[in-house]
RNA sequence: UCCUCAGUAGCUCAGUUGGUUAGAGCGGCGGACUGUUAAUCCGUAGGUCGAAGGUUCAAGUCCUUCCUGGGGAGCCA
């Protein structure tokens, strides 16, 4: 007989046919004559209630259905006479796939904290919560790549090991195979690296978007979604050291047509997983963060506000509003003074354009006023900013000039620089961390919770 | 990295101005119960009080250092 998943049985009406069901028990209730035995195979929120008459089945078997063993059950799908759930299995048979031993499965029926949990990150994904998250994260990353193949996107694998330090995002992890107990020098007596698998130092990626830029160059249009590490000692909520990132980059887009993209895909990506993982979406909704079905629809109904950044300013200091942090021209907006634009100003999502040069990257469009640049960031209630992108600098010179000011080595990226010499055009792009993206749409806290087995300072466990 | 709060049973926590043998709920185990819904009721076992050092007649409680975790800040996605 073929095995039928829990998502298939608890929708079906076909009742009355025999079923074989596979599974994890959650929980055990009953008494000496009936158990009720609630089942789940991670194929759905929702467990499925197995039914055994006691008398029908040796005290042997039903001993070892505890809380966290593994079951095969033959039986008939029946629509339930009991309140909670439209279907259930009366058991004809019940074999013990796997034991679990009661007194040590870290798992109870009642609820865990996620500190709790996090310790138990093998096993986690069988409670309601991070099952449903991680549901969740597969549906997302699957309408990304469905949104930009449908689209004319490509795919585009840039390198997880990179030479350049110079993209400016943050620490990094050293790739080497050197002995690090014996380290070869040159004559200085400085590390020679010309020794080192790669015969330079070398790093893992903390942005593909340089390479990415190449690819746009040729494809016309391409993202990138892949791991992206940083070495930062950073211990909040927020920042792990390993996470997957989305950057697409397109060619003869203007910030313009980038805000275009970026509103379209937030709305997208939203709508699918609305679509497609209601039961999680309303397990979260009701369990996790009360707001999060207001807050998903808030995003999709409204146009997402376009204005600069010096009139946010202005918006700002008119505001009456008291700021922990100081609002000023030249001065980067902290989450406070983003979350007032959106969710008591504008009430809708805002994307801000043309922020000071000197808080953004050397790569930004720069504007004819000599000190703005055409970056833009869409910001979101509750989290702030949470896509990051602009339109590309696409002339070499002011390119140049600019990589001059802030001290990036031309010598490095003159390959980067190629681009501009060879039939340059106007190009833009931004990125969206996937795990951001996760906590909004999930409404979990902690980034952690978001992503299977998070590595963060001091830990790399499992 | 800085600030701050916390660490007591498998989990979530209480524990008085330092004072006898460290408690509860849940979970586990045993029993009762004719369809339960985080079942209910009765009973029961379970502790290196994060680690090391110190003060004291006496430390879960006070002091020092360290470790781990939460929240905030910085860095940033």
């Amino acid at each position: 007989m073929v095995r039928s998943t829990v998502k298939e049985l608890i929708n079906s009406k076909d009742f009355d046919r025999d079923v074989l069901l596979k599974g994890w028990v959650r929980t055990r209730r009953g008494n000496n004559r009936v158990a009720f035995i609630a089942v789940n195979d991670g194929t759905s929120i929702h467990n499925i209630q197995v039914v055994a008459d006691m008398e029908s089945f040796p005290e042997s078997v039903m001993k070892r259905v505890t809380t966290g063993s593994s079951i095969a059950v033959k039986g008939k799908l029946v629509q339930s006479p009991g309140k909670g759930q439209n279907v259930e299995i009366q058991a004809g048979k019940i074999e013990i796939l796997g034991d679990s031993n009661p007194e040590t499965y870290p798992l109870q029926k009642k609820g865990h904290s996620f500190e709790f949990l996090r310790e138990i990150a093998h096993l986690r994904m069988r409670s309601n919560t991070f099952g449903a998250v991680f549901r969740i994260r597969h549906a997302a990353a699957f309408a990304i790549h469905k949104y930009f193949n449908d689209k004319g996107f490509y795919y585009l694998h840039t390198p997880i090991i990179t030479a350049s330090d110079a993209e400016g995002a943050g620490a990094m992890f050293r790739v080497t195979t050197l002995d690090l107990e014996n380290l070869p020098r040159d004559e200085q007596g400085q590390i020679d690296y010309q020794e080192d698998f790669f015969g330079r130092s070398t790093n893992l990626t903390v942005s593909g978007q340089l390479e990415g830029e190449l690819g746009a160059l040729a494809l016309s249009a391409i993202y990138t979604f892949g791991p992206t590490f940083r070495a930062e000692n950073s211990n909040t909520p927020r920042h792990v050291a390993e996470f997957w990132m989305i950057e697409p980059e397109m060619a003869f887009y203007d910030i313009h047509d980038n805000m275009d993209l970026a509103e379209e895909f937030l709305k997208f990506l939203i709508s699918y997983i609305l679509e497609n993982c209601r039961d999680d979406l309303d397990f979260l909704n009701q369990m996790v963060d009360k707001g999060l079905l207001d807050r998903l629809g808030f995003i999709l109904e409204n146009r997402f506000e376009r204005t600069t950044y010096t009139e946010a300013i202005e918006i700002l200091r008119k505001s009456g509003q008291k700021f922990e942090f100081p609002v000023e021209w030249g001065l980067d907006l902290q989450a406070e003074h983003e979350r007032y634009l959106v969710e008591k100003h504008y009430k809708r999502p805002v994307i801000l354009t043309d922020y000071p040069n000197e808080i953004k990257a050397f790569y930004m469009k720069q504007n004819d006023d000599g000190r703005t640049v055409r970056a833009m960031d869409v910001l979101f209630p509750q989290i702030g900013e949470i896509i990051g992108g602009s339109q590309r600098e696409e002339i070499y010179e002011k390119l140049v000039g600019r990589m001059q000011q802030m001290n990036i080595p031309e010598k490095e990226l003159w390959w980067y620089l190629e681009t501009r010499k060879f039939g340059t055009v106007v190009h833009s792009g931004f990125g969206l961390g996937f795990e951001r993206f996760l906590m909004f749409i999930t409404g979990m806290s902690n980034i952690r919770d978001v992503i299977p087995f998070p590595r963060t300072p001091k830990n790399a466990e499992f």
